[in-house]
DNA sequence: TATCTAGTTTATAATAATTCTAAACTAGAA
DNA sequence: TTCTAGTTTAGAATTATTATAAACTAGATA
């Protein structure tokens, strides 16, 4: 495998989590982070996009592993939806969604695109960790 | 079973948006709407709520229809979690919530307690339908 | 470099939530 | 009272995810 400086960054960032840089691993983080725009995703869209060409195969387990690892790590953030099935987003950035419910599509909206101007103090003894909007958009 | 002033009403919502007021649909509104405080719940804890006492029983299937329906009519809203399974709520007005990560717990926040001073426009053709805040919170 | 061990990967089984199916039942119109 | 479309039901099927345990491997150590 030929090691990019990408893949010398991947190294680096997995290391500083305790993962240990395993070729499964550098193969996944090529196929989430190798990109320009930020990508949206599901472990089974994921895992059809690694396996498609049949050269080096991923386990479906080490997906669901590695993006679990990954995601509390912090490289990845989980994306709320009313949908029973996890959906993730390379965007680890505080920022927003679209919802479209016909396409069932979620698009990013920057953070600066929203501004709230009243938040609500958390319960005692708790700390807000993340805010999150969704908004729900249809024809 | 007796026909109390709340089981009329219950028959008129449903027939209302076309669904037959059967003896299952109107025990289950019965435990969803005959309340005081709005009501956060799945699919299983209403079965177990409906189904502790064996006098009438409610088919699991039954329930997964009803509660699908009543989503539809409006009656329900689906909660947005990262969690694989549905959750509802029983307060349909525009509200948000707080989904504490330790206990798992959902609680509503008024929707005067937040306020948004910039909201973006959608995408183009398409309208907003509806516009939902996650805040996250641990100790 | 060879050895060793904890961490990792894998196929497969197990579990959990939900949806499907088709037979039996029922509301309510005629 | 009869009839039919809508509804309920138990159980099977499906789908997403997690658990298991045997085989493999990264990389520390001798």
């Amino acid at each position: 495998m030929i090691i990019s400086d990408n893949l010398k960054m991947y190294v680096k960032k997995l290391r500083s989590s305790n993962l240990r840089p395993t070729k499964q691993r550098l193969k996944i983080c090529q196929y989430l982070f190798d990109r320009d725009k930020t990508f949206h995703f599901t472990v089974e869209t994921l895992n059809k996009k690694i396996n498609k060409n049949r050269a080096t195969k991923v386990s479906l387990a080490t997906i669901y592993n590695t993006v679990e690892a990954f995601t509390n790590a912090g490289y990845l953030k989980e994306i709320l939806t009313s949908k029973n099935k996890s959906y993730y987003d390379t965007n680890i950035k505080s920022h927003h969604h679209f919802y479209d419910e016909g396409s069932k599509e979620l698009t990013d909206i920057h953070y600066s695109q929203i501004k709230l101007s009243k938040v609500p103090t958390p319960p005692k003894g708790k700390k807000i960790k993340n805010l999150e909007v969704v908004i729900r958009i249809q024809k």
